[in-house]
DNA sequence: GGGCTGTACTG
DNA sequence: CAGTAC
DNA sequence: GCCC
DNA sequence: AGGTG
DNA sequence: CACCT
């Protein structure tokens, strides 16, 4: 099934149901709302006159199969689909008849943690502690937290931090980047790694989990390096939501640049396919402020 | 009808 | 490359 | 799915 | 991963 | 094996 559009869809949708400020209660309040269309609202006027939507009473058993599977950190719909159609049912089924990857396993064995959100303290605790590791390796390496966090969210679906470092006396942060992630292991913050640090590549992003000692849950944790003169390309892409940055992104499309992590730029054109022809011209990426500017959106 | 963000990592 | 994830 |  | 030389 | 996709 390619639902892949629709589920984008409505993720949009409740999105924007979810910035209202007074709840909807009519189909006519609801097909106002950009990204919420005829058959949206008619299921949220279904909800609002009956408590409830008919069409969930015939989600089968077998979506729940697939859902699952796929919540696991390393599987897809791709994945998901091919083991239901190979007739695997369970976690166990698949313990029993798959070769997993590694992160798969990790993702299994951590399945349950990794569903429950992170309460917004917890998230300040595991962000001291990669602070202040990051200070003794380099006191001038600057930790700032984003993602939901940063959005103010009282708790995290993960947690986000970015690492920069001023580089006006010639270092940056990637350098240091290795050693804290060694630190933390060795600490035993960073308790399981799902992006493999292949020695000699430095990449510049982390993916792994951690816990807190004496902590309960294991949590996921995502750290990025990012060059000092990227910086606010980075915030703005790190803070999302995703749907913010995909509505940016697209607005910076149809005036011809584009707007990725490391920045924004003009004269882009592009092919069918909508990937750029054209490196283009960088013309801000230091600040949020510059880009917001650029692109000619009011600054918050 | 046809597009729908852009990038990095894994195997 | 397809798949996954951010 | 929604929107142009 | 799978395919190539 | 290194390299491509």
């Amino acid at each position: 099934m390619n639902d892949e559009w629709r589920t984008i869809s409505y993720r949009k949708a409740i999105s924007a149901l979810k910035r209202q400020k007074k709840p909807i209660t009519s189909y006519q309040e609801a097909i106002k709302i950009r990204g919420i269309g005829d058959r949206t609202a008619e299921k949220i006027a279904e909800i609002i006159e009956t408590g409830n939507l008919r069409r969930l009473q015939h989600f089968s058993e077998d979506d729940e199969v697939i859902k699952k599977f796929s919540d696991i950190w390393g599987v897809g719909s791709a994945i998901a689909m091919k083991w239901y159609a190979k007739g695997y049912r369970t976690f166990d089924d698949i313990i029993q008849n798959v070769k997993l990857t590694r992160v798969q396993r990790i993702g299994l064995e951590c399945f349950d943690d990794l569903r429950e959100r992170i309460p917004r303290d917890e998230v300040t605790e595991i962000s001291k502690r990669v602070e202040e590791a990051a200070c003794r390796i380099d006191p001038k390496l600057l930790c700032i937290t984003v993602g939901s966090y940063i959005r103010g969210k009282p708790t995290c679906g993960d947690i986000d931090i970015l690492i920069t470092r001023n580089n006006t006396d010639g270092k940056t942060s990637s350098g240091p980047f290795l050693k804290l992630l060694n630190t933390l292991r060795e600490q035993g913050l960073l308790t399981h790694d799902l992006t493999k640090h292949q020695e000699e590549n430095a990449t510049s992003r982390y993916f792994g989990i951690c816990k807190l000692p004496g902590g309960e849950k294991y949590r996921r944790i995502d750290l990025f390096t990012v060059p000092f003169n990227e910086l606010g390309a980075a915030l703005l892409s790190f803070t999302g939501n995703d749907i913010f940055n995909r509505s940016m992104r697209l607005l910076a499309r149809k005036k011809k640049m584009k707007l990725n992590n490391h920045g924004l730029y003009k004269n882009i054109s592009r092919g069918r396919g909508g990937d750029s022809l054209t490196e283009g011209t960088l013309i801000a990426q230091r600040t949020e402020r510059e880009i917001f500017d650029a692109l000619g959106v009011p600054w918050r």
